[in-house]
DNA sequence: TCTGGGGTCCTAGGACCC
DNA sequence: TCTGGGGTCCTAGGACCC
């Protein structure tokens, strides 16, 4: 088998690009994106990078971003949702083989593609930004971790690379390895990288050399694996099907504190919704659940309290009512009152498929209408809107609702949003 | 007033079994 | 007086990613 040769496309900035596509008046304007209920920074526009850290809660830099002229807005994720789709679609018409890894970028396999694969990266960045106006930069190499790291100095040389950088040459591989830092290492963070340093190892380079055997005795198989991914030998493979996740999690921070326990169980019912229905969608069931609540952490003013319950169900299931109905009953076990809860949390475990695990023969068996039923409360959602169906227990405009005051349209996704252009 | 959300993988340690 | 060895399964916690 030939040696995999493997791409990193990825989106530069890419939420922040989301807003200005759609608003070609800010194209001067530095943009960031904040998070839910406008609590922190998470994507800046490259004009706005050096004014703002990523992670900044917003109420900090609010004064900071007025003074720059940086405009903010609240994360639109039906907006960036469906651009990614775009995006990743014109990909695949361009790649043989393509994993999407996350909403904002996708590695592809090239071994075995005629021609130069630094044309083919152009190429890619030329088609994605013509059909949906998003940059992306390339970085192409034998392993996936080399992958990001070419990537990653297509981004920061973009002006030099024009955002593509093929790194097979083992002497601009190795020149790049040498200046960049460990903790840009795919799979090196903050803690390892202080570990790292501590045994010395400051650079990629360092790490590529270091010995494999003493770093898994005192890490991981994990860290020996990005070793070896440095070295050139690949080690983690394109996983083109998307596996089931193995656990599903809906949780939230509240608008506004919540203290009265009638608002928490509106919570707790509508992020059960969700969760049931993302379940659904992967077509598994969930045998457990873990419900969670928790008091703010960061004022120390404010009283701290935070519990979860695992919920053991009678049978696998994704039927909304029973899942709500133990969540609930999960609520009343933990709640404390007197204090002010800044967040809800409902984790579905111990997932299996539909019809791929063993009855109990004595256990309860599960309603087979309820299936049924599901399928065509969701065929109902799909057709007119997430929510048009829902349990009365979950509210329509909840007062603890998240906050999102900066909030764009959803240009591409509400017929009544649509993107107004006006001919002059 | 105010600090995100949703995942993965790995390891250590305890419970339990024969 | 003395108290094994080897295995599995589960959970919690820690690290990482975007």
């Amino acid at each position: 088998m030939a040696e995999p040769v493997f791409a990193l496309i990825d989106c530069n900035a890419f939420y922040a690009s989301c807003e200005r596509v759609f608003r070609p008046d800010l194209a001067r304007t530095p943009i960031v994106v904040l998070s839910n209920n406008d609590g922190c920074v998470i994507a800046r526009s490259a004009d706005a990078k050096p004014f703002v850290k990523m992670g900044e809660p917003y109420f900090q830099v609010r004064a900071t971003l007025r003074r720059h002229g940086i405009r903010a807005f609240s994360s639109n994720y039906a907006l960036y949702g469906d651009m990614s789709q775009r995006v990743m679609t014109v990909i695949e018409g361009l790649v043989p083989e393509l994993e999407v890894y996350s909403i904002d970028e996708a590695f592809a396999e090239l071994s075995g593609m005629p021609g130069s694969l630094e044309a083919l990266g152009r190429r890619i960045r030329a088609e994605v930004w013509q059909c949906t106006g998003i940059l992306v930069g390339v970085g192409i190499a034998g392993t996936k971790t080399l992958a990001k790291l070419a990537n990653h100095a297509a981004k920061r040389w973009q002006r030099q690379t024009g955002g593509v950088v093929d790194l097979r040459d083992p002497g601009r591989r190795d020149k790049l390895l040498q200046a960049v830092a460990v903790g840009e290492v795919w799979g090196v963070g903050r803690k390892l990288t202080q570990q790292l340093q501590e045994l010395g190892i400051r650079t990629a380079w360092d790490l590529a050399q270091a010995d494999t055997r003493a770093l898994r005795q005192r890490f991981s198989v994990t860290m020996e694996k990005t070793v070896r991914e440095l070295r050139g030998i690949s080690c983690l493979p394109l996983d083109e099907v998307v596996a089931p996740r193995q656990e599903i999690c809906c949780s939230r921070m509240f608008g506004r504190r919540v203290r009265e326990l009638p608002a928490l169980r509106e919570a707790v019912a509508s992020y059960t919704a969700r969760a049931a229905e993302k379940l659904r969608a992967q077509g598994s069931l969930c045998r457990r659940l873990r419900v969670s609540i928790r008091t703010g952490m960061f004022n120390p003013e404010e009283a701290k309290y935070g519990q979860g319950v695992l919920c053991e169900l009678p049978y696998p299931s994704a039927d909304v009512r029973l899942l709500t109905r133990f969540a609930l009953a999960g609520l009343e076990r933990i709640y404390r009152e007197g204090f002010a809860y800044s967040k809800a949390e409902i984790h579905l475990l111990d997932l299996c498929r539909r019809g791929e695990y063993t009855d109990d023969l004595f256990a309860e068996a599960p309603p087979l209408a309820a299936e049924r039923l599901m399928s065509v409360w969701d065929a109902i959602n799909a057709r007119w809107g997430r929510g048009t169906l829902h349990l009365a227990r979950v509210p329509g405009h909840p007062q603890w609702g998240m906050r999102r005051e900066m909030l764009s349209q959803s240009y591409t996704t509400r017929i009544d949003q649509l993107w107004r252009v006006r001919a002059e």
